[in-house]
DNA sequence: CCCTTTTTGTTGGCATGCAAACGGATTTTG
DNA sequence: CAAAATCCGTTTGCATGCCAACAAAAAGGG
């Protein structure tokens, strides 16, 4: 080697092969951007946590669902889901009933007390999704989400 | 509007407070572009978890840290970063000691297996971030790059 | 109609992720 | 310097999140 290392950051369009730093990888930036509206969530709604209050607006937006296509709504697998609704139906927010039909079926809804709580907290969930989006402006909030749906 | 209220449903644009649809909320958004990620991860690379990976570049790149700044670097709480470094430790992918000077930290650094490691995954790992970006131009990458880092 | 494939839901296992509560060490402050 | 405030690391507890393997039921194909 006559100067491998003679001048290790003169070009850097040619031998680095440009180092891999964790802080501009976009996989972290979305799990800290993820990580931030989680936080901006739990600072304004405890009742609920976050994926039982989608699965709640779901339900409250689709009627009643099966459980793996609640799932496939709220982007949950088989086995996330199950858990999420178990413990919705014990705090008495959602409620299970057999699919005459289908009998591998079984049908997720709303009961009174889990429409009522999420139509309450509705007011307060725009809120957090606003101050996610608080740190830009309103041409660069379209932008955002017009980027992150093209990117899913 | 002098009627703001008068006719609940008829005018979209001062009655009814925008219904809450799950699919156009940031946090969702981001939740799902997440999990794309990780998928994306997930089939480059099975030698190591997402965040395992990204704990060794990070000591590859700031070289031996303390527990909890390595922690903070990768954002990570205490409680997590602590799973993920026992388990890195078992694999031996990466030693701790005492620090001399602060008998509460725990130094962590590379072992040789974990630093060979990491290295023969970083073109990998170039490719999962291209790949996760893949669904934009150029432009819009830096745009969403530059909303993403925004946002945090 | 039978066989294959798919779908639905469950379970077990492992890896985050974070809050809360602690004990011990260090730093800050009055 | 001594008390108070912080910081470090640990543990427990709970909630995702996903994979792989299963059993039962339904759908599709020949």
């Amino acid at each position: 080697m006559d100067k491998p290392e003679a001048e290790p950051e003169a070009d850097a369009s040619a031998a680095s092969p440009a180092p891999y730093r964790l802080d501009d990888q976009v996989g972290h930036l979305l799990r800290r951007a993820n990580q931030r509206h989680l936080a901006i969530y739990g600072r304004a709604i405890q009742e609920l946590t976050p994926m039982q209050f989608a699965t709640l607006a779901k339900l409250h937006e689709a009627g009643a669902l099966s459980q793996n296509a609640l799932g496939r709504l709220t982007a949950m697998d088989a086995a996330t889901i199950k858990g999420v609704v178990d413990r919705l139906r014990k705090s008495g927010q959602v409620q299970t009933e057999n699919d005459k039909t289908d009998r591998r079926r079984t049908i997720v809804s709303l009961t009174p007390e889990g429409r009522a709580l999420v139509e309450s907290l509705f007011a307060r969930a725009h809120d957090v999704s606003r101050e996610t989006l608080s740190p830009l402006d309103a041409t660069e909030q379209a932008m955002f989400l017009h980027l992150l749906r093209k990117m899913i």
